[in-house]
This record gives structure tokens, C-alpha cells and sequence, in this order.
DNA sequence: GCTAAGTGTATTATATAGTGATACAGTTGT
DNA sequence: ACAACTGTATCACTATATAATACACTTAGC
């Protein structure tokens, strides 16, 4: 059983205004807290662990979850012990996607490029100190779990990340890396700031970047950056496997293509 | 340019506390309007047109958009015209795939199915009406855009929906229907209630469902529901284009291999 | 070049809407 | 048979969001 794929930790969220904002409105964050209860979790939970992970009363607890389940937003589990996210979240998971300028314009030259270059791809999203999967094509012999929608995994040590992160100066990227948890996945990965900031300016000069090892063992990853104004806004990310390709085929192969697809999106966004 | 996936029109969704609802919170349900008025819509929205579509006024909008930006559920777009749903809601997505029960079990099923049968394989989630994506396995001449994690399609008119009706009494289907827009979506949709609830039965009687161009021409799909205590959770579906194959050997390629894995993922619940 | 209609932002007094304490009936587990 | 949970319900109080109004800026029309 290989280990799939990892979600990034359940960053401390905000959810409450800074001093003196007139026009934060409390209750409407309160409804996202209780959603953002889900995040570590992987279980149902009943009312009063909804409110321990939300930081709200249980009576507020009880009254906005009843509120969200009305609507569908929280749903009980099928064998009743519990609340779990509910289905009309994938409404908007819809709107975010379809609403998307990079996901609209990048769809059909991935699918082309997958056409090309037989292995799995991805898009996924820049956002700070990680990149968001928006979706994933797979290849032909998928082995691995489909990479479930909303995945984020860290800019610091995968392809993507680094290639988007190759996008901003070496100032902001440095600034990045001081927010980001720099985990130790594999022993293969770097987590020496000024090693990481080495490697970006590799992918800088080179156009992409690719990661062996580092976050997934026995996966070869090359990463192109998509930026729109000169801001990185994501990352296409092409993967094969170490037992069917050398590093040095791979970025042969792979790099070109996957650049140019890359520009064709930018050139149409 | 063939027509891609249609999404089921944005149904008239109730936001407000039936009478006497002592425990409904209205400030919690109108931070979810707000995210709800970029349902229909293909652009940025703007607060006004925002308070236009959620149905609150002008000032009430403005301060759960200022709530929900700074915890980025909503976004400036790019070309900072306007608001579009946040990357933060990709967050909620993973939590509602990952904690469902079925996706967690149908996934590594389907990507065995897969093996076997190299065309595009789905899982849906049954939602009254609607079946609601939550992943698709591409085929490897996969021509159509992938489709995006949330579209919904019409259950009386799909080879996924129509096996989900067939778990339930002739009467509970026809009171489904009743509630259901049925749509001419191609010359060959039927949309008499009593047509569909006999293709509903035959598809009782077979375990399977087919439809040929009902609801996009010139594909073939086949649907198998997925139960969970008698009640139907969710459905595969197996699609094939009409220019490869005759509806009968897709039926007899097809289904037999996709009941299994509806038994086997049904098994594991 | 100047309206006019749009954008987002900000500030208030007022009363409504949510609070949170408290209570209860039903399960589950030991 | 108990204790510790579930989810549900009620209610007086006041903290909270309201909605009206105002302002500075940008965009579009002519």
C-alpha cells in the first residue's frame, strides 16, 4: 500500500476580524468555522466536537449547523451518528472551477498535451505557500488514487510549486518560504530555505522544475509556473514513475511540451 | 464544437426559515446566498449585482463580501473587476469527497474497472434530482473537456440517474420525476413521466441502465446505482461514443463488468 | 470634457436577530 | 441502571447586524 497523496496540514485559519473592521460581519464567519471543522478531521462529528474544533459555544454550534443542514451544507451520516460536509458544497466547488480564467483556458491544452506526452497531468492553483489541484488527467496506467479536487500540497517542495514560485523575485519567495511548514516527506527533501531558493533559481533559468523524490519517492515530477501580469497563478505539473523513466528521459521529454502548453495558456489568458 | 456537459439550471433554492424556525441562524444562511449568486452566472459579479442575484440589499452584501474576501472564499478577478468565489472553497470540496463514504470506497474499484473497460468511467452522487460528479476516470481518447468536479446532470434523463431511480418504488420515482424540469435536451430525451419510470423499471429489472443520445448525442452510457440500506447514494457511469460502438455491444462489454464493481464497492460499505 | 451611472468604502442610531444559559428526552455504552 | 453522550427546544437580554446615507474613484456615453 503506497502512501497516496498527503494534504498539507490544516493551516490555523483566521476567523475573526482585526480591531476596528466596522465591516466584518461575525456570523457570517461563523458559518465558515463550522464548515472549516471538517478540515483535520475524517470522521462524522456530532454537535459539540463541531463546536470544540470551531471555537464556538454549543449553542451557536447547534443553531448554525441546523441552519446549514436546512440547506443542505452539512448533511447527517449515512449511519446517523454524525454531520459530515454536505453535497450543495460541490455547487460552488463548480462555480470556483468553471469561474476560473486559468481553468477555462487551460482544459483543452491539457488534454492536448496529454495527447503528446502519455503521463499524468495536473493543474493546480497558486495559493501562497501552497498549490490547490483544480483536476488531474490521468495516464494510461494510473496505479495511484485519483487526486481528489481541493488536494493542496506544498509550493516548497513539489514541481509546481517551485516552478510558480521561480515566478516572483528571490525577496518574495524567501518571504514564502518563512510561512511555509517545511516538512521533512521524504528524506529526500530540502527543507534549508537558501537550498530551496537555490533550486527555484534553477527552475528560474531552466523555464520548469523538476522534483525527484522529494515529495512522492519513486516519482519524477516536472513543473511549469503559469503566471498572468507577472504574478504566478499556477502550475502545470506532469508526473511519471522512477521504475519506467530516468530523470534526465523524462525532462527531455516532458519539459518542452509541457512549456509550451504553458505558453499557449498564458497567450490566452 | 460539440456541446460539452450542460449543467441542471440553477434550481430556485430556499434560503429562508420555514415558520416559527426558532433554531434557524439568518445571518449564517446569507453568507451561503451570497457564495450561491455565482451559480447561473459565467462572470465576475459585482457587489450590486451580487445583492441583485443573493436577493439582500446593497449594504448587507457589501459586509458579507468584505467577511468572506478577507477569509477568501471570494475573490477580486484577475483583471480586478469584480468578485469571484475563493480558493478557499476548493478547501470545503476535499472535505465533502474525502469524508463521503462511497467516494472513499468506489475509487479504487473504478480505477480496477477501468482496467478492464478502457472508456470513461464516472462517479456520481445521488441528490434527489440530480446526480452530482464527484470524479471521472478519463478514457484515452478522452475528446470532450474533462468534466469539472460539482456539474450536476438531470437524473431522469441520465444512464447514472435513471439506475439510482430504479432503487427506489415506482412511487417514490414518480414523485422524484414530479419535482424534476424535465427537459427536452436532444430530440430522443423522453420526458413523459410514465416513458421514464418504464425505462426506470426496466433498468430495475436488469441492474443496469442504458441511454443512447437522450442526454448528449452520440454517446451510449451505461448507469449502475449504488445503494446504501435500500436507499440510492450514487451511481456509475460508463460512457462510450456511438461512433465505436453499437449499443449492444456496449451493453454487453460494458455492464457486466460495471455491476460487479457497483457490487463490490456496495460490498465494502 | 463633462455628465451620469457605476464602482468599492465608511459611518452611524436603531431595533432586530442571535446569544448562551438552562432544560429535556432519547441513545449508547459499560 | 447508570453516566455520558446524543440532538432539540425555549427565552430574556443585549450585543450585533441593519439600512440609510455619504464619499471618493473609475468607467462609459456623448
Amino acid at each position: 500500500m503506497r502512501p497516496n497523496v498527503r494534504t498539507t496540514p490544516g493551516k490555523e485559519l483566521k476567523f475573526e476580524a482585526e480591531e476596528g473592521d466596522a465591516l466584518f460581519v461575525r456570523s457570517a464567519a461563523r458559518a465558515m468555522q463550522v464548515l472549516a471543522a471538517f478540515h483535520g478531521v475524517n470522521k462524522a462529528l456530532s454537535l459539540s466536537e463541531i463546536a470544540k474544533l470551531s471555537g464556538l459555544d454549543r449553542s451557536a454550534t447547534q443553531r448554525i449547523v441546523h441552519t446549514l443542514a436546512k440547506l443542505d451544507y452539512v448533511q447527517r451520516s449515512s449511519d446517523d451518528r454524525g454531520y459530515l460536509p454536505g453535497l450543495r458544497l460541490l455547487d460552488h466547488t463548480l462555480d470556483v472551477l468553471r469561474l476560473d480564467p486559468l481553468v477555462q483556458k487551460a482544459t483543452p491544452v491539457l488534454l492536448e498535451l496529454r495527447r503528446s506526452l502519455r503521463e499524468r497531468i495536473d493543474l493546480s492553483l497558486f495559493d501562497d505557500t501552497r498549490m490547490i489541484y483544480a483536476f488531474r488527467i490521468q495516464s494510461k496506467r494510473e496505479t495511484f488514487y485519483a487526486t481528489l479536487v481541493g488536494h493542496s500540497v506544498p509550493a516548497f517542495a513539489t514541481a509546481g510549486g517551485r516552478a510558480a514560485l521561480s515566478l516572483m523575485t528571490d525577496d518574495e519567495v524567501r518571504e514564502v518560504l518563512g510561512r511555509s511548514e517545511l516538512i521533512e516527506y521524504t528524506a529526500a527533501t530540502r527543507t534549508d530555505p537558501e537550498e530551496i531558493l537555490e533550486q527555484v533559481r534553477i527552475a528560474r533559468t531552466n523555464g520548469y522544475a523538476v522534483i525527484v523524490d522529494e515529495y512522492l519517492r519513486g516519482e519524477v515530477a516536472i513543473g511549469v509556473g503559469i503566471s498572468r501580469d507577472g504574478r504566478p497563478i499556477g502550475a502545470i505539473h506532469v508526473a511519471g514513475s522512477l521504475s519506467e523513466w530516468s530523470q534526465d528521459e523524462f525532462e527531455r521529454q516532458a519539459a518542452p511540451v509541457a512549456m509550451e502548453a504553458a505558453r499557449d495558456i498564458m497567450a490566452s489568458l
